[in-house]
DNA sequence: ATCAGTTATGCAATCGATTGCGTGATCCTG
DNA sequence: CAGGATCACGCAATCGATTGCATAACTGAT
């Protein structure tokens, strides 16, 4: 009832041989095939509605036309432009996704790639790798092409796709210096994922290139990228940090859950303190108030990531190559002057 | 370089034939194996670190371990909760999904359909079908397993999950009457969608049920169920229909545009008018004035359809089989009572 | 007309796992 | 202890497509 129609079917009625079909459909075969023999088989596959089984071709070619899409939660907001983005170029080509989610967690996320490697994907596309991770680090040293999205390894040749997280700080600490702040606080992400250092460091260094001054007691770290993390760690750093006037936070997530921690303490956004975030979720025009934040290129990200996976596979990448996708600062409601001390 | 180790190695090492390997490794063979045989088997196997080649079972039994999830797309952040309930259900199992987007492009959707099938999976979860289908409904007769869901077909027998829409709009009209509304506006979603006649008939039917006068006018029929036909459609709607109170919508993009559109109009919402959405999007918790909605369960319904799914490949479902979850009034800041005429 | 050199197609092995059937070994029973 | 029943395992075909090699047909040149 499925698949029914194969090759052989083709031959027998064609009256050849089954590898005949084969070229004839192939459209890159070397083996020169007569063009009347080449049209009369695609004419009768056709008439047949003849849909080549990938298993089959898989098997013998060790090339299934899959890739693997790991990401950390698929219902992240943050995530669905980049499948979008690596389905945009991978689609086209008649690859398909098989998309998992590994939930930060990284015993889920070593099942999740051998169950990729069961199903004999062509590569690997990770947005949920750790600094340290054992698991992709192995599946890439067995010569699976991997690529990561939005993150990098810690030594490690697996290209990747990022962010410039430090323009992105830059303009960030520089909109806020040139409104008048002078301390600022930061609500930081996870440090064992690669964005999570890279942007403390960026917020760091752009402060000290600003001169502006930074207690260890201005800076708390969140256990994970969300809200409830955001409006903790909000308040922890607002009992213990006195004189802030704004709160980076490092992604948009942290920095709406800070809203609310906020609004408990009685504190105004962007009256009393300015908040900032990191990635411009396109919600956030309708959350008051309007976050301030740096965009970064979601889709296109994907797409690249997508597009170096390629060269990967097709043995044109040699070793560790990073993209770097500009980024954009996105000035709202959520920053304002500082408040007269 | 790859999944190195097959059933032959394993074979070897062992010193028995590969059909005792297969055996051995196969939890439910009926036949008999030694069971010291089968033990130093699958010793050796995870010895070798032998994963299965799903490609070469799948060319053998047809059975890929692979579902399909089509929807329209991913970053409407209405299917990845649905996605993640389908997967809930089917990831323990050791079925993978591939995942593709629609784009509520029948032509497309058709493509899409046509990969899938050639990667041979083992069914396909349909979150984006149309009422007429055709590729759909076509794929489903030669016998492949097909569930939709949150949608169903006309006139098939394709199994389909989906919510409970006249409960939620008798709870929505009731609440609306309550509160004092008399004249409702509706605006609707597509019409070659299920859910768009479904949530219209039930509207119509639940006004007229509480008597309340209904014109061709206060009903307006979105194109897309997205925030810019709702913010279109609530000035269409507002220019032509005079002496509505309250305005229903078919989901909650549709609300929120509706909410933009108003705003145009300078009119106050819930002070001049009554807003209500359907779905509960998560972040209309976010979004001023909170909006009233009804709540369907996004998580139960991909997980429902996947056991669904699981039942029909297992051959244990005869005809037409439908589930309707239940859905839940959520009251926010909205609705209010209608302002005195 | 013959032989070398193309050109077009067939043959058969192969990818890795599954499974019906066959066979040798072991068991039990009368 | 003979006979058949039972058990444990090997053999080989199979799924559908790919591809190196063989072969047949045909071309052109001498």
């Amino acid at each position: 009832m499925k698949s029914n129609v194969t090759l052989k079917h083709i031959a027998k009625a064609a009256g050849v041989h089954v590898s005949t079909v084969s070229r004839a459909l192939d459209p890159n075969s070397k083996t020169p095939l007569t063009n009347e023999v080449t049209e009369r088989i695609k004419q009768i596959a056709a008439d047949l509605g003849y849909r080549p089984n990938r298993l089959a071709a898989g098997l013998r070619t060790r090339r299934t036309m899959s890739v693997g899409v790991m990401i950390p939660d698929v219902t992240n907001t943050l995530f669905p432009p980049l499948i979008r983005g690596i389905e945009s170029v991978l689609e086209p080509l008649g690859y398909t996704s098989i998309l998992v989610n590994s939930d930060e967690d990284l015993e889920r996320e070593r099942r999740q790639i051998e169950v990729l490697r069961e199903h004999g994907v062509d590569g690997i596309i990770s947005g949920a790798a750790h600094r340290d991770d054992p698991a992709l680090a192995t599946v890439a040293r067995q010569g699976l092409p991997v690529v990561t999205m939005n993150r990098k390894l810690d030594n490690s040749e697996v290209p990747y796709v990022i962010n410039d997280e430090d323009a992105g700080f830059k303009m960030l600490v520089n909109h806020l210096a040139s409104l008048g702040h002078s301390r600022l606080g930061y609500i930081s992400g996870p440090l064992d994922l690669s964005t999570g250092i890279a942007r403390l460091e960026a917020f760091k260094r752009n402060c000290t290139a600003l001169g502006i001054r930074l207690d260890d007691a201005d800076i708390v770290v969140a256990k994970r990228y969300d809200e409830s993390e955001g409006r903790d760690c909000a308040k922890k750093l607002l009992s213990r940090s006195l004189g802030i006037t704004a709160l980076v936070c490092a992604n948009d997530r942290l920095a709406i859950g800070a809203y609310e921690g906020l609004r408990d303490l009685g504190i105004k956004v962007p009256q009393d303190i300015s908040v900032t975030g990191f990635n411009d979720n396109p919600m956030l025009e309708l959350i008051p108030p309007k976050l301030t934040t740096v965009r970064i290129q979601q889709f296109k990200a994907g797409a690249a990531c997508a597009t170096m996976l390629l060269k990967v596979i097709a043995g044109e990448v040699a070793g560790p190559v990073g993209t770097i996708l500009p980024v954009e600062l996105v000035v709202r409601e959520s920053t304002a002057a500082a408040p007269r001390g």
